[in-house]
Formats: C-alpha cells, structure tokens, sequence
DNA sequence: AAGAAAATCTGTAACGTTACAGGTTCGTTG
DNA sequence: CAACGAACCTGTAACGTTACAGATTTTCTT
C-alpha cells in the first residue's frame, strides 16, 4: 500500500470519490480497483465483488476527462445539425430517438450545429480533428457526399440518415422515399387523378432521386401525366414554396394531384391552393408525409404517409455504437418501408388509426 | 531545453500538435508556451507573438480533456430538455440561439434529455455532480423550483427559461405572459367576444400564473365573462387537447373567444371548433402564440402574437456565459414583451408584415 | 560595483485514468 | 526440495494541461 493518501485535505465526505478513494477504502492500489471495476480477469472475484460494492456505496463514476485524456474515447456521440432548415418538429423526435437510444449507455450526445451558409465539411474536420466525439451522425446526405468519404478515409465512426453510392459501404438509415412517392402516386391514381406534380427534396440529397424515381415510375405505370414542378424544394422557406405553389397552379394544365416530400411544405400548397380558390378534396388532392399529428390535424382532407423520426434516431444512434463496436457494416444498415397511405380523416376524425405503421428492414 | 522530445515514433505531421509540438518548435519550455498562449504577463511579447504564430501555422487547439483534468473547467454548456413534450419546432429554435450565442466561443453545446417520467431534479444533479458542463439551462421552471434552489446552493452557474420566485436572484430569461394574455383578450374585446376561455399552461408552472392573471385581469377590465377551462393544458397530447376543447365548446355557454397559450394546441382547438360545426372568425375567434409561420398558415383567421424562440436560447446562452464570467446577476435578467397581437391574413395574405414583433428589456 | 528588483523563462507536480511490466504468494511438478 | 507456473495484486509512466515555486538574466539603485 501507498503511504498515506488521502490526507490532503479534501476529505472523502466533500469532492466526487476517484479510483483512489476506493482504493484507500479497501487497502488496494490503483490499479487493481480499476481492473475490478472492468471486470478484469486476472482479478479475485471476490475482490471484484468487494470493490464494486464500495463503488457502487461512494457512488463513484469515472472521470471522463481522466478516461478521455488516457484512453482518447470521448463517450461522445456528435449530431451535426443544419440549424437554418425548415426542420419544424423533426429535429426534436430524431434527438428524442438518439437520447433514447443512448440511455443506459455512457455516451452523451453533443451537437454540432452548423448554418448552410459555412461548409458542412467544416463540421465533420472538426469533430474528426479535435476528436471531440467518438462517433457522428449527419443528415442531408449527398450521393457522393463529402464528409461520408472522409470520414471513412479516416476510419471514424459515423451513421447517415439517408443512403450515398459512396464505396466501401458505411452505417445508413433512411426512409424509403422511393415507396412513398410511388404509394402516393398509386392512391392519387386511385381517386381518379390524372395530372401529378411532386415538390421533391433538394436535387443535390440522396432521397432526391429515389423519392423522384418512385414518382415517375409509378407516373408512368399508372398512365398519368407528370406536371413539371422543379423550380422549388420541400426544405425552402414556407413562404417560397407557397409562391412557387401559387404559379404553378395558375399555369396551363395545372395540376390535380400533388406529392409533397415534407409535412411542413404540405401545408404550404395546400395553403396556395386554397388562396387559388381550390378546394382539397375537390379540384385536387394532396399527399404528404407527417411525422406529427399536426399535418393531418392542418387539413383533415390530406392523405398521409407517416414517417418516424424517432425511430430514424434510435436507428441512427445504434449504427454509430455497432460501428465504434466493430460490428459489420451490413447490421448497421436499416430502411424504413412505409406501408400505406392513411386515409383522409372524416370531419369527426377518429382519435387513433391503426395500421398505417412503417415497417423496418434490415438489409 | 529538455533532452530528446518529439521522438517517440509519433511524427509532427501525424498526431494533433500539442503544447510539447509547439515548445519543441519554438525551442522554449511547455510551460512558457502555455503562458504565452494565454497571454500572460510575465511573457515578452516577442515570445508571445513567435509562439501564437507558430501554433496557428501548426493549427494547434488545447486538449479539452488535458484542460479539463487540470483545471475542472469543461467548456460545456448542458441544455435540459424534457424529450416528451409537444414540442413542435420550439426546441429546434431554442437549440439555434443558443448555438448561435456560443459561436466563437469555446463553449459546446450537450444535450441533457430526460423523460417527463423522471425526476428532473436527476438530470441536474447528474450534471452537477459529474460535473458534466459548466453551466446549465434549464425551462418548464416552477415558482419554487426544486432545481433552482438546488444549483443555487452549490453555487453551479445556470440560466432558467422562465422566472422563479426563489430568493436570490438568478439568470432567466422569459416571455412576458402576462402581456401577451391581456393583449390577447383585449384583442378579443374589440373584436366583440364578450365570453372568453384561456387554454393555460400546466398549472404547477410559473407562467401559468403570469398568463392566467393577464387573462384574469384582462377579462375583467374589459367587462368580459370567462369561461372555465381548466383541465386541460397546452403541453399535453394534441389529441387530448382537442378533445377537451370539444366537450368545452359543447357545453351551455360555450365560449367566443379562445386564448391559446401554444401554437400547437391552438391547431388543436381550431381543429375541435371546427368539429363542432363553427367557424373561426364567424362564431368565435382564437388568439394564439406562434413561432413559425406555419401556425398563421394553418387558418388565416388566426390572431397570432409572435414568441421567438432563438431569441430565447441567445439570451439564455448569454445568460449562463455571463454567470460563468461572474457578471452581475442583475445584468442576466431579460423579459421579451410582446408588442401587438398580429390581424389575420388576409385571403392572399401579405409575405411579410412588419410591426409585429416583441421587444427585449432587460431589468 | 554591489545589491536589489524586474523581466523572462522553466521544471515539477498534479488532475484521474489505464497499459504495461513487474511483483508476491502458493500450490504443483519433476 | 528446487523450479515452475498460476493466480492475484501493484507501481510506474503517460495522456495534455496549468499552478506554483523557483531559476536565470538583465536592468536599475545607491
């Protein structure tokens, strides 16, 4: 045993217990204590079972600047936000997912926000850099997407919400927007529209092309006309997509049918159509996406996909720790399959809907 | 000059630099270059200068965790966020002020979640026994705020969103209720409502007093009837909100006129009314608070009073900094007052509409 | 010119943790 | 009974930083 030890003043009743309090509590060194913290196998189970009991009794929990400096492991999952967006509700249900997903672990979640004005690139260096976390989440994923090839160039742990065609393969979750658009196309069909426009996602994201490629071929499987819509995305301002909106239903041949790729963007044609004097259900339907009761709750007559946010998190917060675990790359790979367009609710809406769920894959 | 230095395998060009880079650089000893970073006195500023310039052109950034070990200080600013809210896009708002405030800073933001089911008092706790962050921010505040009184004796730095009765002072900043509750129901008296109900925040809040007593009071100068609604709150689920609302505007003497403490459960009022067979705007009208633009877009009949909420978390950032840097707490004390109470949109309504916006004072 | 006082710089130790390279004890083997 | 090895424990050093208590050199005082 060491001399003294704790006798500097600082008294066991006042500051946080450290391995070395324990230590002095059970007349074992430093280092045993904390091999029997980890369960070490070269320690007596019966020390284990003693030095954890007066662990657990101080209630101690490792410094993590102590473990940080020596073992470089942050226990720290970053989330790199676009703060500028139009994320309404979206943002919060993913970090909800996350943090749920984190719980019971000893990571935190940090955020790393960044404006759409800086690069994104500056973000992830960041992080990757300083290694101010052991593991990142991004969303607005690009096909060739920047940060995705540097940090897996850099073996850093990382999960994408949406996919990339980047190679090797990386962890992914991603909503299958190519189903939706095509579910969404083949229920227009089905109420007899003919003429459809789709308000798509930035052209530069992923999702662009699968929710557009299932636009168009269900367009065209179900013999309808496309109407050109291309001018603006569901993640511009509210009121620019209202605009946008506005003129294209005063154009020639405008359209009767609408796929909207966000909840929020939803409410915004719906919101022009109105001000054209059209009436939802009528001269016109639309079909969106929500993640929040708000959207049906915004017009009853609007048909919606759900799409969960939080499980998007939980998914993406297990693909980072499968990955800082070392696990295959292919069990950290999940899609989200809608099932169904629900219904539009009658004027008494009933209060809960089944059966319009989501179904996870596995790939 | 110490021996070797610098060969330990580890090449300048591979791993971050650290201090030890930068003196072998320079030539100098760890300590001075510590010094001279930090701009101290007993540095010459010749020295200063050759060593600043030489860690920016290795692009040298202190070790959180080396800094952190030494001197406890984490550069960590915690946000508690209860994730099981109706939180729509407020959380996502307050997230981009306080980013936006710790900009430039070294400050990271880290987010503390817990479930409405647990303890709040145990995310603070956590926070302030590991010493997790260096401050915290904290809403949802009570009048006597358990987590309040608690930071308070330990002298931890943190900032409410919300005011306390808890003596002494602390930093908060907040909304003015009061306001907004009498702008809401005089607004209302001139639109010729004579019987008004108030949709309130959860009564065991602080600003359930401020907004109930600005209706109260409002109600009464104005020489107008309210009508009780008081088993339902603004944060609950959007569901039971409505139905709430359905069976309030079922009763004898239903209500003309709705003050809705929250953008999201006024939709759902809207969307109870209208189940009822009435019209906005017609039989009855409704003032609510908005965030985003989307609330106004839901039904342009909407009386709207605008609350920010990035500026809340600018100020809250600010706020927890300036404890930190031992500001006065007077100095930390703000109050957003909304001005006016918006018209409802017109059938095209206007983009933009200036004038609407709230005024920061500071006590 | 001796001594004092600035002006600069530096080594040591410590924050809490863990990897590593030993120690010690005790039972077993030849 | 010496040698060996298993079982269990421990001290040292290091991660990067900074407070502290000197060192060294230069400049000023008298």
């Amino acid at each position: 045993m060491n001399d003294s030890s704790e006798g500097k003043g600082r008294n066991a009743a006042d500051a946080r217990p450290t391995l070395k309090t324990i230590a002095f509590m059970t007349g074992l060194g430093v280092t045993t204590v904390s091999r029997a913290l980890k369960d070490a196998p070269d320690i007596s189970a019966d020390t284990k079972r003693r030095v954890q009991l007066v662990a657990k009794q101080v209630g101690y929990r490792p410094n993590r600047a102590g473990v940080r400096l020596r073992t470089g492991k942050t226990n720290v999952i970053s989330l790199l936000l676009n703060t500028d967006e139009q994320l309404m509700g979206f943002i919060s249900d993913i970090i909800y997912g996350v943090s749920r997903a984190l719980r019971g672990t000893p990571y935190h979640i940090i955020l790393t926000p960044y404006s759409g004005r800086d690069d994104p690139m500056d973000a992830v260096r960041y992080v990757v850099e300083t290694h101010s976390a052991d593991g990142i989440i991004i969303s607005r994923t690009e096909p060739q997407d920047a940060r995705v090839q540097y940090m897996l160039e850099r073996n850093f742990p990382f999960a994408t919400h949406g996919r990339t065609d980047v190679v090797p393969e990386h962890p992914w979750h991603d909503f299958d927007n190519e189903v939706f658009a095509r579910l969404a196309v083949e229920r227009l069909a089905r109420e007899g529209r003919k003429r459809l426009a789709l308000l798509a996602p930035e052209p530069k994201l992923s999702y662009y092309r699968h929710m557009t490629d299932g636009f168009v071929n269900g367009v065209a499987e179900c013999g309808l006309t496309e109407v050109p819509f291309h001018n603006v995305w569901v993640d511009q301002p509210i009121d620019k997509i209202r605009d946008a909106a506005i003129a294209l239903l005063k154009r020639q041949g405008r359209p009767d049918g609408i796929v909207c790729g966000s909840g929020a963007s939803a409410m915004a044609v719906v919101n022009a159509l109105e001000m054209c004097g059209m009436e939802l259900g009528r001269e016109i339907d639309v079909v969106t996406k929500q993640s929040t009761e708000l959207v049906q709750m915004f017009r009853p007559g609007l048909f919606v996909v759900e799409e969960d946010f939080r499980l998007a998190g939980r998914e993406l917060a297990n693909a980072v720790l499968g990955q800082i675990e070392g696990r295959p790359v292919a069990e950290l790979q999940s899609l989200s399959v809608p099932q169904s367009v629900r219904d539009p609710v009658a004027m008494p809406p009933t209060t809960s809907r089944p059966g319009a769920e989501a179904e996870t894959l596995r790939s």
